[in-house]
DNA sequence: TAATATATTTAGACGAATCTAATAATTATT
DNA sequence: AATAATTATTAGATTCGTCTAAATATATTA
C-alpha cells in the first residue's frame, strides 16, 4: 500500500514521540509535524480509516502493527539516506536531516535495497541512531546519558538524541561527536551539570541539560 | 522560486516537447504528464502567472527564458540522478527512469552539487543523453541516427530516443546499447529497413521505426 | 464537586491538482 | 466561404491537506 508524504510524516512522527513521550497528543503531534490540532484530527481519522492507529475521539492514540512497520520503513530509508549524505557525498552531520527529510519518500523498495547494499548495510546513521534492517529490526545498544552514566569509565559517545541545528553547534564547540570517548569525573548536584574528560584535551563541564542528550555505550 | 512537484513535470515535458515537436498543443503535453487537456490548461494558466510560459489562449505556447532555465534544471537532476543509479547502485538502464522521475524533485542544491561531484561530473547520462551543468550548459554531440548515418564508416551508438521498455527490450536483444560499435551495411528502400554489423554478431537488420531512434557519434 | 483551564473536535473555507461534460475557437475539407 | 472535424477552454465537482473560529470534551484545581 503507498501512502502520501504527509501520512508518511505523520505516521513517522507518531512514531517517534511514542518512544519519548509515550502518550502521544494532538497538539504534540500537531508541533511535530508543524501544522495545527485541527488538521491533526482530520489527519487521525484518515489513518484510522487505513489502519495505521488505534484512535478513539479524545481519546490519545497509537500505532497499530501495520502502522509501526510503514514508521520503521520510513526510518530506515531515512537514515540510510543520511548515512549516504554523509559517508559518501561528505556532508556534515547537521547538514543532512532536512534533505533526508525529503527523500525518505521515494517509492522505490528497490533502491533502498540496492543502497543499503551499497553503503555496506550501516547499522547507525551519522547521529548514532539505529538503522532499522528490511524487516524493520533494530540493533539496539544498551546506553546511558551523560546525566546517568557510571563515572570513571571509559565511554563512548553513541548518539545525541535532540538534533537541533544549536545542539549540533554546541557539541561542535565541545569536540564531542559519535565515537568521542570520554570519562565523566564528577557530577555536581547543584545544577546537574557533568565534568568531562576527553582524550587530549582540558577538562570540561556541560551543563545538564546537554549531558541528558549525550549518549553513551556502556 | 520553488516550485510544485506538478509544475516542475509540466515544465519538464514542454521542454521535451518543444524539442522534439517543436509546436507545443495542449492534448500533446497533456498525454505527457498523463493527464487530461482541461487539466492543461488549468496549469497552463498558472505556469503563465509565475512567467515560466508564454501563453495566449488558444494559441500554442512556449517556454521563457526563465522558464527553460527551471527546465533544464530539473533535467540535470534527472540524469544526475540517472547516472547514479546506473554507476553506483548498479541498476540496468531501462530500470532507472521511474526512480529518477521521483528523485529529480528533491530541492537541495547543494546535493545535487555534491552528487555531480561524487560522480565526477558526467556529461551523458546512461542513455546518452546530455546532462546539462550547473548553469544549464549542454556538451553537444554531433550525431546521426540509422536512417541517416553514412553506410560503411565505424559508428559509436551515443544515445537512444525511445526509451519505452519496449525499445530497451528490443535493444537487448540486438546487443545494442550505448557504446556499441557498429557498421551500416545496407539501406533497403521498400521498407526503410538497415542491414548493420556489430564486432563480432551475425550481421543484422533493423526496422526503420528503429533505426531513426538509434543515435551515433559520426 | 463545581468552576475553570486546557485539549480536541467540528464547521466551514481555501488552494492545488485533478476530473467530466459542455461550449467555444481554430483548422481542415468540401 | 460554409461546413465539418479537431482542439482548447470553461463550468462545475472532487480529493487532499491545510487553516481559523466555534463548540465540546477532558483534566485540573479550588
Ligand atoms: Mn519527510
Ligand atoms: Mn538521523
Ligand atoms: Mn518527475
Ligand atoms: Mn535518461
Amino acid at each position: 500500500m503507498k501512502f502520501s508524504e504527509a501520512e508518511e510524516n505523520y505516521i513517522k512522527s507518531i512514531y517517534h514521540l511514542q518512544l519519548s513521550n509515550n502518550k502521544v497528543s494532538a497538539t504534540l503531534l500537531a508541533a511535530a509535524v508543524n501544522t495545527k490540532a485541527a488538521s491533526v484530527t482530520d489527519m487521525l481519522k484518515k489513518l484510522q480509516l487505513k489502519k495505521l492507529i488505534n484512535y478513539k475521539p479524545y481519546q490519545s492514540f497509537t500505532l497499530t502493527d501495520k502502522g509501526n512497520k510503514v514508521a520503521l520503513d520510513i526510518i530506515r530509508k531515512h537514515r540510510l539516506w543520511e548515512f549516504f549524505l554523509v559517508s559518501k557525498l561528505g556532508f556534515k552531520w547537521d547538514e543532512v536531516h532536512a534533505i533526508a527529510e525529503e527523500l525518505e519518500h521515494i517509492s522505490s523498495e528497490e533502491l533502498i535495497l540496492r543502497l543499503d547494499n551499497f553503503l555496506d548495510n550501516p547499522s547507525f546513521d551519522p547521529h548514532g541512531d539505529p538503522i532499522p534492517d528490511r524487516n524493520g529490526k533494530i540493533k539496539f545498544i544498551p546506553q546511558k546519558n551523560l546525566s546517568a552514566a557510571p563515572l570513571k569509565k571509559e565511554l563512548i559517545v553513541s548518539s545525541i538524541k535532540d538534533q537541533s541545528s544549536e545542539m549540533l553547534e554546541l557539541l561542535k564547540h565541545y569536540h564531542i561527536g559519535i565515537g568521542t570517548k570520554m570519562k565523566i569525573n564528577k557530577r555536581f548536584d547543584f545544577d546537574g551539570s557533568v565534568e568531562i574528560k576527553i582524550d587530549k584535551l582540558p577538562v570540561a563541564i556541560v551543563s545538564e541539560q546537554m549531558a541528558k542528550n549525550i549518549f553513551c555505550k556502556i
